[in-house]
DNA sequence: AAGTCAACTTTACACTGTGTAAAGTTTTTA
DNA sequence: TAAAAACTTTACACAGTGTAAAGTTGACTT
């Protein structure tokens, strides 16, 4: 095949940039380090890609493709009862935070200096909300939105509490449980979205 | 005086990083650029602060000195009743993000490559969680706390509700009012945080 | 089987920013 | 007026990004 080798060598430095964004030190996902990891020259990164910030977009497309996360977000879709689809929802996503975090902190890092990053970035947060507005209409369909909130507000407000930086803060930095973060976020959503019923 | 000399150049030195972080130009907060905006020497900067995280860290005091912080949650602090003082509590904070979001947003930037900022961030936002902890007590003492949540959840839950990012995130991502997110805000966190009386 | 081409390696360098060191100058204070 | 403190100048060590160029390897052509 034509380009196997070189394909084969991109994906180890693919390979290399994701396992090393897990580990959770960033100052460590650097060229020589991910060359090394890779098992390749820095050099040779740099054939494969131009920049660190080309690099650091093209390992959250990777892992995307490798975790194919449409399918996670199956049984959120398939939910037709509001509130159940508002729970699926939130589970879901809470369920996959810790799994892209790793990416999504060094974007979010770079969001700042590299306007690639950033599209990258806001790309992600934008198919987010989308799903936060999906399930926000089919709260309101069954009439169990509140009536103090639009659906445009109740989307942004929804979006807000699912931030990555919320997770980030409680659960990394106040040593929560994941399973405590979902029940409070569920239990939040619903206090915060759901019309109080008599 | 023995160091009025002294003070002048660190009071220069302060107010030139000031000026650079509120720029929004985060790239340019380097000691190279502070000391020529403060018009000293680059080693004069570090003559008075030994490294560039203690002078972030030390500009991040001086704002609160010169903004008079204590002066604004002074209303808080006077709230005896529970959820009165959370809400006067919200509010000033609120209204405090727009005055210190350029340097927030700066260090937040700046957290993610230099620990020289993230630790000045991290003093920031642990005063803000002292805060936090003695609202939700004078929540707790008037037995007004929601009881499915500890002390310790319940403070933690409220500094997350009020960080930097879900505002930044509403208010100028959603483009809410400062009025609109200052309700919403008040009102969830009565919702998430408040015993629900019969 | 020899040649070619792409992928990769090695070495070296330019550049930016942090922090240290030391010698020299000015200003303050005693 | 002499000592001490504050500040300047120059120079260097170090880490990381990105560029440049010459050399190596292996696979695919002809």
């Amino acid at each position: 095949m034509m380009s196997s080798k070189k394909d084969e060598t991109q994906s180890k430095i693919l390979e290399a940039t994701w396992k090393l964004l897990e580990s959770g030190d960033y100052q460590s996902v650097h060229m020589a380090h991910i060359a090394k990891k890779a098992g390749v020259s820095r050099q040779a990164v740099y054939l494969h890609f131009k920049t660190r910030a080309e690099l650091l977009n093209a390992t959250t497309r990777y892992i995307d493709t490798v975790k194919d996360v449409d399918l996670r977000f199956g049984p959120t879709r398939e939910a037709t009862e509001g509130i159940d689809r508002l729970e699926k929802f939130i589970s879901a996503w809470v369920d996959y935070i810790p799994e892209i975090y790793g990416v999504a902190r060094a974007l979010i890092a770079l969001r700042d200096t590299d306007e690639a990053a950033r599209d990258a970035w806001d790309d992600r947060l934008n198919s987010l909300k989308s799903g936060c507005d999906k399930t926000i209409k089919a709260l309101k369909k069954d009439g169990e939105l509140t009536e103090t909130l639009s659906v445009s507000k109740a989307t942004d407000a929804l979006w807000a509490l699912i931030s990555i930086h919320s997770w980030e803060q409680l659960v990394l930095g106040c040593k929560w449980s994941q399973k405590q973060y979902k029940d409070y976020l569920i239990a939040s959503a619903k206090k915060i979205l759901v019309n109080i019923k008599v």
